[in-house]
DNA sequence: GGTCAATATTGATTTAGATCAAATAAGATT
DNA sequence: AATCTTATTTGATCTAAATCAATATTGACC
């Protein structure tokens, strides 16, 4: 089985969000000492789960957001007329679940691509919480604009991008979120299927075959089945539509 | 020049939110008289813009967000590489601005579609406020999330649905909307040009002709130019992907 | 190690929708 | 009303990516 995304908390120690490594890309980062402490008291720390396992499923009651410790999810919505799929993955220091936050029930299931664990924090104690500090509201109002605009950015892929362009987007995009988390950003361990990143990118599991194929011939990637290795960083955030400063 | 929103408070009277017609869609929604009034301190009501104005461009500051009281208006972003265009419109009762929360910048630019007002509301004072009335912070939190949900939807959408589902969908979805502001769902005036709908849906604007016009045939819909009738909603909702309840 | 199922690659063919190209039609401007 | 510009429709052609199909690889499990 691939692991891509390794284990960060592995010490006998008790976790909390004082001691957690990824504390300045989560919650935390945006508060004092004693406020870290009052929002440890409400967050559920290390909740385990096996690849395939449910963090929650379609129409789910909603009550928690979820931040990933290690490993990795996919979150996947299919409608009642059998279209569409996977439209978003997690990585450690990522939030899951503000898909409910509107209709106090999921829009989509989430499940873990591979061994992970997550923080659980019951979104009623967050917003008591985000009352009395106002950094944490500001911080959360930040993060849900945050999605807001990765969705509208990803709109735009999905309206005018090409396949090869989607492909070297995803890739760069990959980079970067594993770059923040510490992992190396040009050797990428991918935790999904191509059929995963197809249905995400709106193309079939054989075009990003052929995409990856493509990269690699025009020597800017190295792809060994799940491992992609970027060679060339400034062509690809080219193609990816990206600015090189 | 089509003018398919009414301007709906033409009174002399001083428009506040307790008065106005809109206020059971907007953020008094949430919040008792008393507090209806601190809200309405804080808000600039009935700024006017005309067709082609822009309510703010790209990379602006972010300071504020906006409730369009009567027209409408459509967001857009151009990448560096010349790619993406619209990416939504807005109708009365709409929340405009949210792109710009993460970033104290604005990803998107607001041009009015035809002569609009809108209600601005700056975004610190909003924060302050929802400190002091958890009702109003836990309803922008619920209109965050479901731009989060609305947005996640159209991922879908356009990894998934075909020209005449897109198309279908554009037009069950706008009809939702101007039902909620009272407005008819089965007569759509059109604000936007096709051009603007294909951008919005990931299709060329000849693609919109052409699934207007197949609608038609179908007997589904009516068009004359910007105005358009849904005729048979059961199968329209059917090819929108949408549960017929 | 051997079998099986899931995943990935590669090639051949098809097709939905883009693009190119006129021709109309509607609105704006004089 | 006459002109000009901007939108819209419709048709012909092209193409990027889907689909179909076969093979190869990998990992899971006995």
């Amino acid at each position: 089985m691939v692991v891509a995304m390794p284990n960060v908390n592995q010490r006998r120690t008790v976790i909390t969000c004082t001691n957690c490594r990824l504390n300045r890309y989560c919650l935390p980062a945006a508060l004092n000492k004693s406020n870290i402490k009052q929002l440890e008291a409400i967050v559920e720390h290390n909740c385990s789960y096996e690849k395939g396992d449910h963090l929650y499923r379609q129409k789910a009651n909603f009550k928690s957001v979820y931040v990933v410790r290690s490993g990795s999810f996919k979150s996947y919505a299919i409608r009642y007329n059998g279209k569409g799929r996977v439209n978003g993955f997690f990585f450690p220091g990522e939030i899951i679940g503000m898909d409910g936050i509107s209709n106090r029930s999921h829009i989509n299931a989430v499940q873990a691509l591979e061994h992970a664990f997550v923080c659980e924090i019951p979104f009623s104690e967050l917003k008591s919480l985000s009352l009395q500090i106002p950094e944490l509201q500001h911080h959360f109002f930040a993060l849900m604009g945050k999605e807001i605009t990765n969705d509208q950015e990803f709109h735009n892929l999905l309206s005018s991008y090409t396949a090869e362009e989607r492909t070297a987007h995803f890739l760069i995009n990959l980079s970067s979120r594993y770059e923040r988390v510490s992992l190396s950003p040009f050797r990428l361990l991918l935790p999904m299927t191509r059929g995963d990143i197809g249905e995400y990118l709106g193309l079939s599991l054989e075009t990003i075959s052929r995409m990856f194929g493509k990269l690699h011939r025009k020597g800017l990637i190295a792809v060994n089945n799940r491992e992609i290795e970027l060679l060339q960083m400034e062509p690809l955030l080219k193609i990816a539509g990206c600015a090189t400063k």
